[in-house]
Parts: structure tokens; C-alpha cells; sequence
DNA sequence: GTCTATAAAGGGATAGAC
DNA sequence: GTCTATCCCTTTATAGAC
């Protein structure tokens, strides 16, 4: 791997440390590149702008999960499981990068044409490997009857919103890291159990 | 009124259009004194920073709903009845600033401290008003055992997320702004529903 | 490819005139 | 109470040396 490829991977790897892990939303290049211990015109040689860096590893690492989240849905496997599975890949991910999801909605909120694509992408595979067996699962008497994209909004609500507003709920229940960690893994068996209003099967409480 | 409590109070309103209405939530001091029509400099003579500004009108407009709440809970009706007025207070809000829940988010994020007072007070209210008619609705059978602080976050979750990620709802279902309105108008039958795993009663499907 | 130095723009805040 | 002018700081971006 040459010199050069090394610098751009480096600090590319630094801004999603700054911006994910670290949560630093409006992190200036003066803070990546003091991270990456690197020069502040480093990242405009690589990068050109500050813009362009942002697109670059919000696309990198929303594309990490979209392969993932891809192949359970394009599975055999029955509607319900792959849920349990969609679930257990979400909290995997925000476990890596806790202020993902806050990323997205800043950046989003301030061009929505920046992440247009994505979604695009994520409509196309929704209306194709979640709604058709979401209404067999409904047919075959598996779940209660409910609207499709409710069920879709439903469920990243409750994924999201906790990670999202982590301080709101640290204040609110007078949490500290510890006990709020602890709260976050509770979640996939809740979000599943309001979700079908049935239990997780065991064997899928604690996956792999 | 004087001439000078009208322009304070101007640029106040014009803040809260900016920032909640308007959704800038990065707005400059300049934005909100070109959109109020006054120059940069009156903004610190009365507010003194930006920053108190931004405190003052944030902490209004979320002064504005916590009173409808706190009454609906210290009232003696029944705790689903509650909890229905409660989305109606939510909802109603929500139409009126639709990018207050981003705000609150964005800003906390920078300063947790900045809102820890107003969530210090919810959570003296949640454990007041709202845990116990859970836990007592839950031993007269009214609705399935959850436990109250995944009950409160998924409510949350729920009325709070589709506002936050609006552009992500957007893109995702192909939504122009009618339908996006309208899917946000369905929520709250489908979000009492969820919680109770029974239909919102007639009556309360339409408030006042 | 990496650095230093600097240009260029933008934003917050204040002094001082009226 | 309201305005203009100005200061100061931060930040992005680039030119040019090595």
C-alpha cells in the first residue's frame, strides 16, 4: 500500500472516529487533521473540501451496513427472523459509531439532497424485500394487521431515537453511561415485542 | 406596550420562526435580523449573545407545551385517556414548530447542560404523574406488563422520530410535503395502537 | 506528498454617534 | 432605542517552498 493511500485512509478514518464515535458533528478540519496528526491542507490536498470529506465517509459508512441489512432481507428466511436479525445489525453499527444516526439528521437537515440517493436506494429495497412479506406474515395470521410504512417508521423510531437523544434520556432517568448502556440492550427484545406483541424466541436474545 | 418591550419581543418571534418554523437551525445572528428587519447590533443590545438568545427562546417554546402536559397528568382521568390527550398536545405542538424536536437535539448535543434543567423537571414529573398510573394500569389488566421507562421511550421514539427524520421519511416513501402531512396525521391512532395493542376509542379520534 | 504562510470570507461582539 | 463602523476571532481554502 503506498504512502499516499495510507494519508487518505488515515484521515478518512480519523473524521469517522471525530464525527461518529466521538460525536463531534461539527468538527472543523483543524480537529480531524490535529487527530489524524496530520497538516490542515492534508485533507484539501486529498479531499478538496471539507464538504467532500463529509460526503465521502457519511457514504462509506452508511454503505458498511447497507450490504449487511441487504442480504438478511434477500434471505428465505421467515419475516420475523429477519427482523430479529435487522435489529441485531443496527445496534451492532451504532455500537461502532454511537452519533451515526445524529450525523445523519444534521447533515441531512442541511442539504437533503446529500443523502437522496441512499434513501432512493433504501425505498427501492424496502418496497421489495420487506413490504411483500410483511403483508404475507399479515395474511397468514402471524401479526396483527398494520399499515406497512407505519411498521417500517415504528421500528426505526425505536431504534433510532434512543441514540439520538442519549442525553435527553441520561437526564430523564438520571442514567450514567453504565446504566444507559445497559438500558440500549434491553431494546432489541422491547422493539421486537411491541412490534409483534409477541416474545423474542430465545435462541435469538443473544446472537451469534 | 412600549416601543422597545415590542421590537424584544419581534425578535424573539422571529427566532423561534427561524429556528423551529423555518428549521435553520445554524442560523446566524444576521439571518434573524434581516428576516426581522432590525440591524445585527439590537439583537446583543437586548439579548446581550447569541447564545442567550437562543436559551430564552428555546426555553419558552418548550415552557409553552410543559404546562398542557403537567395538567393533563395531574388530572384523575383514566391512564389511557392521558396518554391520548398527551399526543394530541405533542401533535398540536409539532404542527406548530415542526423542527422544535431538532433543535432541542442539536443543541443539547453541544451542551448537554443547556436542557438539563428542563429534563431534570419531566423526569421529577414522569415518576410523579406517569409511572404510577402505568404500573396500576398494568395490575388491573388494562394492558401488557412493560417496563415504564422502555414505555415512555418508545412513546417518545415514536412521536418524536418521524418530525426529526422528515427528509429521510421523505425520501424514503417518495412523500411530497401533502403526503407527509397527511402520514404524520395518521400517527397518532397508529402510535396508541402500538402502545396499548388496542384501537384508539371513536371519541378520540378527533380532539376538541 | 507534506509542510508553512497567508489570503479571503464570515460571524460575534462592542464603541460610539444620533 | 437604533444605527454605522469596526474589531477580533475562527475557519476554509490555496499558493508556494521543500
Amino acid at each position: 500500500m503506498s504512502e499516499s493511500v495510507q494519508t487518505e485512509e488515515h484521515i478518512k478514518e480519523t473524521a469517522k472516529k471525530v464525527f461518529f464515535q466521538k460525536g463531534l458533528l461539527n468538527a472543523t478540519t483543524q480537529q480531524i487533521a490535529d487527530e489524524a496528526g496530520v497538516n490542515r491542507a492534508l485533507i484539501h490536498y486529498y479531499f478538496r473540501s471539507r464538504d467532500q470529506l463529509f460526503k465521502k465517509v457519511l457514504e462509506e459508512a452508511v454503505g458498511e451496513t447497507r450490504d449487511k441489512v441487504d442480504s438478511i432481507f434477500a434471505s428465505d428466511e421467515s419475516f420475523k427472523s429477519k427482523i430479529s436479525k435487522y435489529l441485531d445489525v443496527f445496534i451492532d453499527r451504532n455500537a461502532k459509531y454511537p452519533y451515526i444516526q445524529n450525523f445523519i439528521i444534521t447533515e441531512i437537515m442541511q442539504d437533503p439532497e446529500k443523502l437522496k440517493e441512499h434513501f432512493s436506494r433504501k425505498r427501492i429495497h424496502l418496497m421489495k424485500h420487506i413490504v411483500p412479506p410483511l403483508k404475507k406474515e399479515i395474511e397468514n395470521g402471524g401479526m396483527q394487521p398494520v399499515d406497512p410504512e407505519h411498521f417500517i417508521v415504528n421500528m426505526m423510531s425505536m431504534c433510532s431515537y434512543p441514540l439520538i437523544a442519549k442525553p435527553v434520556i441520561q437526564t430523564m432517568f438520571a442514567y450514567d453511561d453504565k446504566a444507559y448502556k445497559n438500558f440500549l440492550k434491553e431494546r432489541k427484545q422491547v422493539i421486537y415485542k411491541v412490534l409483534f406483541n409477541e416474545d423474542l424466541p430465545e435462541e435469538s436474545t443473544v446472537p451469534k
